[in-house]
DNA sequence: CGCGTTTGACCTGCGC
DNA sequence: GCGCAGGTCAAACGCG
C-alpha cells in the first residue's frame, strides 16, 4: 500500500518508513515514485535520466552571458495527480499546448517578492509520470508543513549548498 | 470581496 | 529576417 520511495541524486533511496504520508496520501498515493532528475539547460534531460544530480544552471543567452546562475531541478513523480502539495502556495500563471501533446502548466510562488517558479508537465511517454521541474530559491519557510517533502527537500538541500 | 484559475494574446529566443 | 515554439501576461471568470 505505502509502496513509495524516492530516489535521491547519489544514487540512494528513502525508506517507505522515512515518509510519513498521513497527511498527503491524497496527493501521493500508492505506487507513487519520485525521483530526482538533473536539469541542464535542456529540458530533454527530464526524460533522458531518472538519477542524477540537482545542478545550477547557467542563465545567459549567448553574447549576454553575465554569469547569473538559477537553482533548477526538477522531480520526476508517477502519480494520477499533477500538483504535489510541497507546503508552498502556487497560483498557475499558464499553460500551454506543446506539440508531443504535452500541456505543461506554468505556476508561480505566491509569497510576496518570491519568484520561484514551477512547470508541471507529463511525460510524452508514460501518462503516469509527472514531470516538476523548479526553478528559484524560496526565500520564506514554507507556509505548512508536509512532512514528506520536508523530507524531500532536506535531502535536496545537502546537493544545494547556499 | 479576495484569491486562484483559465485562456487567448503577446513576447522572446532560436533555428533556418 | 522570418517563423515557430516555448514562456509570460493579464483580463475575465469562478469559487469560497
Amino acid at each position: 500500500m505505502e509502496n513509495y520511495h524516492i530516489l535521491f541524486p547519489d544514487g540512494s533511496s528513502a525508506s517507505p518508513s522515512l515518509l510519513t504520508m498521513t497527511n498527503h496520501r491524497s496527493y501521493l498515493q500508492g505506487n507513487d515514485v519520485i525521483t530526482t532528475t538533473k536539469v541542464g539547460n535542456q529540458c530533454e534531460d527530464l526524460d533522458a535520466k531518472d538519477v542524477s544530480s540537482e545542478s545550477e544552471v547557467k542563465v545567459g543567452k549567448k553574447g549576454d552571458n553575465k554569469g547569473m546562475r538559477k537553482h533548477k531541478y526538477a522531480f520526476q513523480t508517477r502519480s494520477q495527480v499533477d500538483i504535489l502539495d510541497d507546503g508552498y502556495r502556487w497560483r498557475k500563471y499558464g499553460q500551454k499546448t506543446v506539440k508531443n501533446s504535452k500541456f505543461p502548466s506554468y505556476y508561480r510562488c505566491t509569497h510576496k517578492e518570491c519568484n520561484v517558479k514551477k512547470q508541471v508537465q507529463r511525460s510524452s511517454k508514460d501518462d503516469e509520470i509527472v514531470v516538476t521541474t523548479y526553478e528559484g530559491i524560496h526565500t520564506h519557510p514554507v507556509e505548512k508543513f508536509s512532512e514528506n517533502f520536508e523530507q524531500i527537500l532536506r535531502q535536496m538541500q545537502t546537493y544545494n549548498p547556499l
